[in-house]
DNA sequence: CTACATCCTCTAGCGACTAGAGGTGCAAGA
DNA sequence: TCTTGCACCTCTAGTCGCTAGAGGATGTAG
């Protein structure tokens, strides 16, 4: 029954206080009792939670998809096909992403290496920037 | 002297109508000449303009970024250094958001396979979202 | 002349926080 | 006991880059 105060919370998760006070208004992590003195008091199951839930911010969650596997946490006779579903979506999400990122970087690259660090006027990043056509990748 | 409507601009830039006006109030995009009936009237230099900031924005420039490539594009007799740097802070940003994005991409994937679609109290997906011990990487 | 698309301004909302104002609680040292 | 000083409380408003909607004016085709 070791109760904490907010601050250990945040330092003990990883999530900043006003991020803690945040969830707790939008329902993602419940209420906590309270002292004597209006503070909050949290359990060491708060604690879990809380650290579920950035665990799951970290990896690119969305809140409302948190919420879901919160909930499927919650009520361990499931079936548990709705988090791999979860899971799933945001594994073909960051694949997408690394792959338009890789895109980019090869854009990037080519500015950077192409600069001549002269005038402005004969410079190759604000000049592919300009016109589109000079791009390797037209997918972005 | 060929003059636009707003969502012609529109149309030849990829910009949507309401993201050129939030632009112009922003000051991204300088205010143009309005017809009659006090509508928007383009000019293709400011298409152009519309043209590279859309360009910018696809590479991911954020709108301060881009208002400064936009003022070294302006003056084209200063020297670019500012522009390079610009875009080398920007690789250095999507490079570091790859790597990132590689360590999750390997945390969902084991994840998805190490799921045996049973019930949520063996689901390997809540397992490693409520214990960070068992990823393999912990830069995240 | 009448539809109907497009344009106008303005305000409010999105997600996921973050910052700040203005006040209270609490533990430790003098 | 008093005071210092940090951590806590609530509440509102701001961040970024748009996007949505209300309520009305303009422009064009049939």
């Amino acid at each position: 029954m070791k109760k904490i105060t907010i601050g250990e919370a945040a330092r003990q998760s990883g999530v900043k206080v006003p991020t803690i006070r945040y969830y707790e208004g939008i329902g993602l992590l419940r209420a906590p009792s309270r002292s004597d003195g209006n503070q909050r008091s949290y359990e060491p199951s708060d604690l879990k939670r809380l650290i579920f839930i950035r665990h799951a911010r970290e990896l690119g969650f969305e809140v409302e998809a948190i919420r879901t596997l919160l909930s499927l946490q919650d009520n361990p006779l499931q079936p548990c096909a709705s988090a791999d579903a979860i899971a799933k979506a945001r594994l073909v999400e960051v694949e997408q992403r690394i792959r338009s990122l890789t895109a980019l970087k090869a854009e990037l690259e080519m500015m950077v290496e192409g600069c001549v660090h002269g005038r402005v006027d004969q410079c190759r990043v604000i000049e592919v920037l300009a016109d589109h056509g000079q791009c390797a990748h037209h997918g972005h």
